[in-house]
DNA sequence: CCAAAAGTGTTACGACTACACCCATGA
DNA sequence: TCATGGGTGTAGTCGTAACACTTTTGG
C-alpha cells in the first residue's frame, strides 16, 4: 500500500534568529557537501525514524546552538517541495522551522564540523538551495508573530530591561519606537512581563528595572508596526 | 546519497472551507480503505513524482470541487508527522491545507468514488488520523486571515452584497456584527471591495449594492474581532 | 401603510502619537 | 553639574462601539 506511492526524504531548516549589537542576525553554516558546497546556508538535518518533524528541527536546533530546547522558541514557518530544488535529487521536501534565541556566547559549539556563524539578515543572500525564500518568509512571519504574541522576550535572556525589549522591536522591525510610548505599552500588557525587583545599570544613566517574560502568549492590543 | 536518509510517503490534506446558510462548513468524505473504514475524514491524497506540495493540493482540491483552482483560496496551514499518525504506516506524514470557497452546487462531482458532504464544523469531530487536530488549527487559521487579508471575499461569489459578506464574518467568527459599522468599514478600507454598480434585491428590504472583491490582500486597519 | 434590509449620522470612549518633562545615576 | 538613559504626564488624533435615524424596496 504505502509502497505503491512516491517515497521522498526530508529535512528540516532552521532559521535561527538572534540580536546582536542592535541588528538582526541569522545563523548560518558553510556546506561542506555537493550541492552548493562552500556555499552559505540554513542550518538543517534530515527526519530520522523514529522522530516528528518538529523533534527533529528541535534536535537540530540544541546540536547548532547547545542550547536546552525548552529555552528557545520554535515553530513551523512551512513546507517547500518545488520539484527542482535539490539539483541532484528532485524529491528532497523541507520543512523550515523559525527559532528565536537570546544573543548566544559561541555559535560554533554543535557536534558538526561545519563552520557556523552569525550573520546580519540583510547581508544573508546567494545562500543555497531556496533558502533566500525561506529566510524571507521566516523573517516576515517573525516579523508579524511580534506584533501579536509575546515571543520578542524570546531574544532576550532570562532578565531584561525594557530597553533591551525595546530593542528587540527595532532591529526585528529596522524602525525606531517612542521610549516612552513603548514603557507604557509593554507594562500595561497583561502577562507580558513581570517586574523581578531588581536594578541593572547599564553604566550610562539611571539603572532600568529588570523583567522576565509574562506568562501570556498572546498580546491583545497587539504592538502596532508603523506603516 | 539520498538513500541513506529516511525516505517517507507524504500527503496534502484539504480543509475546505464554506459558508452553506449562515454556518462555517468543511468538506468531508468518507474513507473507503483501511484504516478508518468507514470513518469521516478530510479529502486528500498522495504527492506524485513531479509536482510540488502546493500543486498536490491543487490538484486535489479540482478533483474534490471541481473548480478552477485559480479561483479558490488555498494555503498552507502546516506539517503534520507525529510517528504514530498511521497506525499502519508510521512514515506518512502530511501537509494541511486551508481552503476557501464560495458556497458550491454539489461536491459530490469530483473524479473519486468517496461519498463527499458538507458538514458544520462544530459537529465535524470523531475523524479520521490526526484530523481533528488538523481541522481545529486551520478554522483557527481562517479567523485570523479574516482580521488581516481580504481573504473574506473568496467565500463569496464574483459578486456579493456587503450582507453576504457580513455573513461570511458572522458565521467564521460566530458572533453578530454591528450592521453600520461593518458597512463603513470595508468601504472605507482600501481595495477591500468595489461597487460593481448593480444591485441585487433580497425579495425583502432596499436592494443591496453589489460589489466585486478589491485587489489589496491586506486590511489595515484590520477587522476588529471582538474578544 | 408596514415590514425589512440597506445605508448614514452622531456621540462617547479607548488606544495611539508626539513631545514636554522629571528621575536617578556615573563621570 | 552635565550627559545619559529610565520613566511619567498630557493633549490631540484616529479608529471603534453603540445606537438613533433615514432610505428603498416588496407586499
Amino acid at each position: 500500500m504505502a509502497s505503491r506511492h512516491l517515497r521522498v526524504t526530508v529535512t528540516a531548516d532552521l532559521v535561527i534568529l538572534t540580536i546582536r549589537s542592535g541588528e538582526l542576525h541569522v545563523l548560518l553554516v558553510e556546506r561542506a557537501n555537493e550541492p552548493f558546497r562552500g556555499s552559505a546556508a540554513l542550518p538543517g538535518g534530515f527526519m530520522r525514524g523514529s522522530e516528528s518533524l518538529d523533534e527533529t528541527a528541535a534536535r537540530e536546533l540544541v546540536e547548532e546552538t547547545g542550547v536546552d530546547p525548552g529555552a528557545l522558541h520554535l515553530e513551523q514557518v512551512g513546507v517547500y517541495s518545488a520539484p527542482d530544488r535539490d539539483p541532484r535529487d528532485p524529491r528532497v521536501i523541507t520543512c523550515a522551522y523559525l527559532a528565536i534565541a537570546p544573543d548566544l556566547p559561541v555559535p560554533t559549539a554543535g557536534g558538526d564540523a561545519r563552520a557556523a556563524r552569525w550573520v546580519p539578515v540583510e547581508d544573508a543572500v546567494g545562500l543555497a538551495f531556496d533558502h533566500d525564500e525561506i529566510l524571507r518568509d521566516a523573517v516576515e512571519q517573525a516579523r508579524d508573530k511580534l506584533q501579536h504574541t509575546t515571543v520578542a522576550t524570546a531574544f532576550c535572556g532570562p532578565e531584561f530591561t525594557i530597553g533591551e525589549l525595546r530593542e528587540v522591536y527595532q532591529a526585528v522591525w529596522g524602525i525606531a519606537l517612542d521610549k516612552p510610548n513603548f514603557h507604557r505599552k509593554v507594562t500595561d500588557a497583561d502577562g507580558f512581563i513581570e517586574p523581578t525587583g531588581g536594578k541593572r545599570s547599564s553604566g550610562n544613566g539611571r539603572p532600568a528595572a529588570l523583567y522576565r517574560a509574562g506568562k501570556a502568549e498572546s498580546l491583545v492590543p497587539p504592538m502596532s508596526r508603523p506603516r
